[in-house]
DNA sequence: GCCGTTTTCGGCCCGACTGTTTTCAGTCG
């Protein structure tokens, strides 16, 4: 083996582009297309190193991987590529797979422009395109002619980028969807409105915004939509669907469908597509037949059910919680009762990680406090930044001394929240924590974070974590790799490493719900999960508004399947404390 | 190529919409 093994993300390209091209060739092997795909995408979700345990022969416990495609993947970690790729690139011109990406093209489309233009790639097609030589092909006209010019031109099918869709942030995203949905049922009262797709399953990215609606009043439901104030242009108007651009440069989709049949809607446009794909296939094996318009039985006769539960429980199935819907064996979970029951933002009876005007928050201790309490909080942990991180007005250690006292004498009212005498810490780039022990064994709470030194190497960066969790007074990592989305990446700690010490020491990682953060992300809080280490999940709120952040934390900590058991902060701070590290 | 309440072969999800056609294939979700 001369190199490391390829990362995940590069495994799952090649397999992906693989699929890609087999489909365009076309012939007999459509099914081959989508196994190949199935298992790119579990290989992109995976916590682990893919290539590491084909190699120990483990890949194939792996859903939609089978003895080939970990022979593949072998081949891939010692030869450096997959001879069946290699061959079929000699066949099929890889430039038409950015072709068929485009929207209105797929591969048979980008065949045809191949066998009948000799195009192979975007650039070519672009000249066709141009010269109308593309209307000639078989199934192209001139609306697809200028679709295609268009899309060209505001730089589709490019190279790098992999896909190249907009995405954008969960939090957006969630705050997008929701005001659609109420917007729509206010436009139609009689209307059953709901978000679904990769909103609803919490996906931390996502592409674009899915509603559906039930009611008998379809016509009325799109019209809304369509004139609603977030539409920039409308793509695609049906009698059941319809699709817009919104001005906020993501797509969005509106379904619809009568009351009767609202649960049957709900769970075909919450997906995930792969979901239901294998939900069918089950369905299909009892005779049944699955669309968003009911179930249909082996006699012909369609049941259609209003609530989502009951579409599950006419397969044999227990409801599926929307965060596990991605085929990654929940159906199996599902059919065997084994499900398990995920934490909830209800389960939370405090946070951990807030900031006040004492450091870069907008908002006095009390008046956080205050907000905390509303939401029904039974603590606060205050956690202000240390002094090093002058830029955030970190605390020096008079100034922490002081918001002591304060938050004794605003606890001596006893009003129904504890303040906790909370820090986040910074982890300075020699490993060494912001404040001596004397001062942090003063604190209810250590939350220990990296906020510089991010150009360091792997091993140097692992280390300041390690030194971080090996401390006595340190209780939580915040924010473990400190990655931003789109900004940033993820620090390349060797996660088994931290992992192991987090557990032995019992130090909490946090899942930070900052939107661009959501750091841990899903596979690594599923990674520790497995590895016994325990987590909170903190809104890193700077004002009283940050503190309903949580609810994505929540969301990335349900789809790594964790429970309220799972969670520091979903225990009382009596049973919490008590559980601290050293 | 994967997989099993039709188990080691023979299956493999379903419907809406668009643009191209003149009854439908391809694309999309």
């Amino acid at each position: 083996m001369p190199d490391p093994p390829p990362t995940n993300r590069e495994v799952a390209a090649r397999l992906q582009l693989l699929g890609d091209l087999l489909e365009i060739e076309g012939g007999p092997v459509r099914h081959r297309v989508v196994a190949y795909r199935r298992a790119a995408d579990q290989i992109r979700s995976a916590g682990g190193p893919v290539a590491r345990m084909a190699l120990e022969g483990r890949a194939v416990e792996l859903p939609g991987i089978g003895p080939t495609i970990q022979a593949k993947i072998v081949e891939l970690a010692e030869t450096g590529e997959i001879g069946a790729l290699a061959r079929l690139r000699e066949r099929v011109p890889e430039g038409l797979v950015r072709i068929a990406a485009l929207r209105g093209i797929g591969p048979r489309r980008a065949l045809a422009v191949w066998r009948e233009l000799g195009v192979s790639g975007p650039e070519e097609l672009a000249e066709a395109a141009k010269a109308g030589r593309l209307r000639g092909v078989a199934g192209f006209g001139p609306r697809t002619e200028a679709a295609v010019l268009e899309q060209l031109a505001a730089g589709g099918g490019a190279a790098g980028a992999d896909g190249g869709e907009p995405r954008m942030s969960l939090g957006r995203a969630l705050a997008l969807a929701e005001d659609l949905a109420r917007d729509l049922a206010l436009a139609e009262p009689g209307a059953r409105v709901a978000v679904a797709g990769s909103v609803r399953r919490g996906a931390e990215l996502v592409g674009d915004i899915d509603l559906v609606a039930g009611t008998d009043a379809p016509e009325r439901v799109h019209a809304a939509f369509a004139a609603h104030q977030a539409v920039e242009s409308v793509v695609a108007q049906g009698a059941a669907r319809s699709a817009v651009m919104l001005h906020a440069g993501l797509r969005a989709e509106l379904q619809t469908g009568p009351l009767g049949a609202f649960g049957n809607l709900l769970q075909h446009a919450t997906g995930s597509a792969a979901h239901n794909l294998r939900l069918r296939q089950h369905a299909a094996r009892r005779g049944l037949s699955v669309s968003e318009r009911g179930v249909l039985g082996s006699d012909g006769t369609l049941t259609t059910h209003a609530e989502e539960d009951d579409v599950y429980a006419a397969l044999g199935l227990a409801p599926i919680p929307p965060e596990l819907r991605e085929d990654r064996g929940e159906i199996e979970a599902a059919l065997a009762g084994v499900l398990p029951r995920l934490v909830e933002h209800g389960d939370l009876v405090g946070d951990l990680h807030v900031h006040s005007d004492w450091s870069d928050g907008r908002e006095t201790i009390a008046a956080m406090a205050a907000a905390a309490r509303e939401r029904g909080y039974a603590y606060l942990g205050i956690s202000d930044h240390s002094q090093s991180l002058r830029m955030a007005g970190g605390l020096e250690p008079d100034r922490v001394r002081r918001q002591w006292e304060l938050i004794d004498q605003l606890n001596a009212r006893d009003d129904g929240i504890r303040i906790l005498k909370a820090t986040e810490v910074d982890i300075l780039t020699d490993g060494r924590i912001d404040f001596d022990d004397d001062l942090l064994a003063g604190f209810d709470w250590v939350t220990a974070s990296l906020h510089s030194g991010f150009s360091q190497d792997a091993r140097r960066l692992t280390e300041r974590v390690l030194a971080a969790i090996e401390s006595p007074h340190v209780d939580a990592i915040g924010h473990p790799t400190g990655r931003m989305l789109g900004r940033r990446e993820a620090a390349p700690l060797d996660l088994d490493r931290v992992l192991e010490a987090a557990a032995r020491t019992g130090t909490f990682l946090e899942i930070n719900s900052q939107p661009r953060r959501l750091d841990l992300n899903e596979a690594m809080a599923r990674e520790a999960l497995r590895g016994g280490v325990r987590l909170v999940i903190g809104s890193d709120a700077h004002g009283a508004a940050g503190l309903d952040l949580v609810r994505l934390g929540v969301a990335v900590a349900r789809r790594a399947g964790a429970g309220p058991a799972d969670i520091g902060n979903a225990r009382g701070w009596d049973e919490l404390a008590a559980m601290r590290a050293g």
